[in-house]
DNA sequence: GGTAGTTCACGTTG
DNA sequence: CCAACGTGAACTAC
């Protein structure tokens, strides 16, 4: 979603001052354990080889977390009314999360220089960053408490590479059929356990880090990001101190489709109440004024804002699930009525509250387009690529006049010519139908150490420096799983025009980290020098200087690997240069960013006996519809050899990514 | 051969 | 400590 500036426009909102009935409260306190100081070495010192899991070692959150510390341990209310993440979310050394509150929040009135404020608990910083088995934790216990948006990003990261690997080890094994694996569970279980998480603290309201339109292939995840901290139930709540008593307050509600909740509209939600579903051992029963339930009606009468996830089918894995987060919702009627199983059942009336970003509303406004009950705003074109490839990528302008961008001719792979077919001859697979993972007879596998690249999802495991694909002349069947970027695009693109970064590419539909998005379309050249001045905005080129980041899981945490760690740059034999002005595919649209969502990963398979390298760009992390696709440029060689000299780099250019970790140009 | 329904073992919280 | 809370993948039936 797009960050704005300015108030959180929820002005018209009805308010009611909790921050005077609210003394919130977990049911179940954190106790911190306090390693002496001594022993434990300070957060932010890596010792046994595990990186910083932040793209690009971002300037670490972790170094300034005193401040957050004090904050966030002398107030226990959260901000009451804050719809959205703002830049101080990001940079921890801030820890002012005054600025971060709305308009009425609670924080606003609180003296800065308090005499709790004061106390010194630098302590807390000295934390226990490794555990037993000395794997590096990563994440303070301040962090714990409270996330931000590196935070979360980070433990959202590290969960799915886990769930990846677990995933892909499963895969391999030769189980028995009717073996479930749930490689969620298992990398979810170990995250908990490693206290890899934010946000235990549970809050009502915003959950610092978390942004309106972030999605979810896992309940899993929510849990470790305390989005929602049921794994399985719907309703999450809190105990909230009301003068001498507590009471139970809804914090969050995932719906998810299990009960009859009518979800159509975008800002209101009938959700059912929890409990009373027939099952295997009984069948259906009333419904209870209990637990969930009665934390909704709690909140019914406090007025209290509730947080609402969307759960729908992935409309590119029919089979599987994703939950959008959609903001603040308040409860604002309740009855009870007959489910179709004749029993009672609760129904809650919520109702979003307005100046939120829109986050299920762009869900449902794609469905729309999708089944022509409404046309796209500003679409000039339905598909850009006249057939070339199986899906239509629109061309959209909702900005400005410009029609177009310049004439090129799409197709949809690189273009060798005969003089850079340099690789010697080479073979694939012999296998008879497609390749399963585990069989070690598959040449394309054990070019890959043995492990297959994909999961039976199709998602990319580990980034490598070179990952090897069956190729067209591989006799597996085309369905083979090893293909992945082969298949041309999957999804509903579209090309569109940004506000002041030219045109831009973006999807209708959601990507789950390691997805394969496209490849790099055009001509292989020889050198950067051949395509002129003008002509490097559309030049990829595998020799410029890319800032490296960890991607792959943490082999620590999976026992099967020992503790090798892989490398996960890329390595090209030779340099690659691909141009894609007058020739190329949706690729060529890709802005820069300095904090991109995707990254790029030279592919090699054989074709008539010759071993072709493609570039292929990859999913970092979940990335939302209507989410502009970016990568890392990275930084010519020549430019900063130019630089160095004092002169200005030809073709370097102010970065407008807007990235909190913005290097400030590129090129 | 996609889609719908059924089955199974499982994690966190209170 | 255990009950309550649905999930996600694989399988089966259509």
């Amino acid at each position: 979603m797009v960050m704005e500036g300015g108030g959180s426009g929820n002005n018209s909102t009805p308010t009611i001052d909790k921050t005077r009935v609210l003394d919130v409260k977990p049911l179940r306190a954190l106790v911190p354990v306090f390693p002496s100081s001594s022993e434990a070495p300070p957060y932010g010192t890596y010792s046994s080889g595990f990186s910083p899991f932040y793209p690009f070692s971002a300037p670490q959150g972790s170094q300034a977390t005193p401040d957050l510390n004090q904050q966030t341990h002398t107030t226990p209310a959260a901000p009451l009314r804050s719809f959205r993440a703002t830049e101080s979310n990001w940079d921890a050394s801030g820890g002012e999360y005054e600025s971060y509150d709305g308009s009425t929040g609670s924080a606003r009135g609180r003296p800065k220089s308090s005499k709790k404020r004061a106390r010194k608990i630098h302590d807390l910083d000295f934390t226990l960053s490794v555990d037993e088995n000395d794997f590096v934790v990563g994440v303070s216990l301040s962090e714990r408490d409270d996330g931000n948006r590196e935070v979360v990003h980070s433990i959202q990261m590290r969960f799915d590479a886990l769930r990846r690997r677990l995933s892909q080890l499963e895969d391999a094994k030769e189980s028995p059929a009717g073996i479930i694996r749930r490689a969620d569970l298992k990398a979810g279980n170990i995250l908990m356990t490693k206290q890899v998480r934010t946000n235990m603290r549970k809050r009502i309201g915003t959950v610092p880090g978390v942004e309106i339109g972030d999605i979810f292939f896992f309940r899993m995840e929510m849990c470790l990001l305390g989005l929602h901290a049921q794994s399985m139930a719907g309703i999450d709540y809190m105990s909230v101190r009301n003068g001498l008593e507590e009471e139970p307050l809804a914090v969050s509600i995932v719906s998810s489709g299990y009960y009859e909740d009518d979800a159509e509209d975008k800002d209101v939600l009938i959700y059912t109440g929890q409990g009373g579903a027939a099952n295997r051992d009984k069948g259906a029963t009333d419904q209870k004024l209990e637990r969930g339930n009665l934390a909704l009606e709690r909140s019914l009468r406090r007025g209290n804002e509730v947080r609402v996830v969307r759960g729908m089918k992935d409309s590119v894995n029919q089979a599987s699930k994703v939950y959008v987060y959609d903001g603040l919702y308040r409860i604002q009627e309740s009855w009870v009525e007959k489910a179709k199983s004749g029993c009672n059942i609760f129904k809650y009336k919520l109702v979003r509250i307005p100046g939120q970003p829109d986050a299920f509303g762009v869900w449902k406004s794609i469905e729309k387009w999708r089944e022509g009950l409404s046309s796209r705003a500003g679409l000039i074109l339905p598909d850009l690529t006249s057939g070339a490839e199986s899906k239509p990528v629109a061309l959209v302008n909702d900005v400005d006049e410009e029609k177009g961008p310049a004439y090129f001719t799409y197709v949809s792979t690189i273009k060798y010519s005969k003089s850079f077919k340099l690789t010697p001859p080479a073979y694939g697979c012999n296998c008879q139908n497609a390749c399963q993972p585990g069989n070690l007879n598959c040449s394309c596998i054990r070019k890959n150490e043995g492990n297959f690249p994909y999961t039976t999802n199709g998602v990319l495991v580990c980034r490598a420096p070179m990952i090897h694909e069956c190729g067209p002349t591989c006799p597996c069947f085309p369905n083979c799983k090893n293909r992945a970027s082969q298949t041309g695009l999957k999804v509903h693109m579209e090309v569109f025009k940004t506000k002041d970064r030219g045109w831009g590419l973006r999807s209708w539909d959601s990507f789950r980290a390691g997805t394969f998005i496209c490849e790099y379309a055009g001509e292989v050249i020889e050198k950067v020098s051949q395509v002129g001045e003008e002509g490097d905005d559309y030049v990829f080129d595998t020799s410029r200087v890319y800032e490296s980041f960890k991607w792959n899981y943490e082999p620590g945490l999976v026992e099967e690997d020992g503790s090798i760690e892989a490398i996960e740059e890329p390595n090209v034999p030779s340099p690659l240069v691909i141009n894609s002005k007058n020739v190329g595919n949706v690729a060529r649209f890709m802005n820069h960013s300095c904090y991109p969502n995707v990254f790029w990963q030279p592919i090699m398979y054989e074709n008539n006996r010759e071993s072709l390298i493609h570039i292929a760009f990859f999913a970092m992390r979940h990335i939302p519809p209507m989410t502009e696709l970016t990568f890392d440029y990275g930084k010519s060689r020549l430019g900063e050899a130019a630089a160095d000299g004092g002169s200005t780099s030809r073709g370097r250019r102010k970065c407008l990514c807007g990235a909190p970790i913005c290097r400030g140009n590129f090129g």
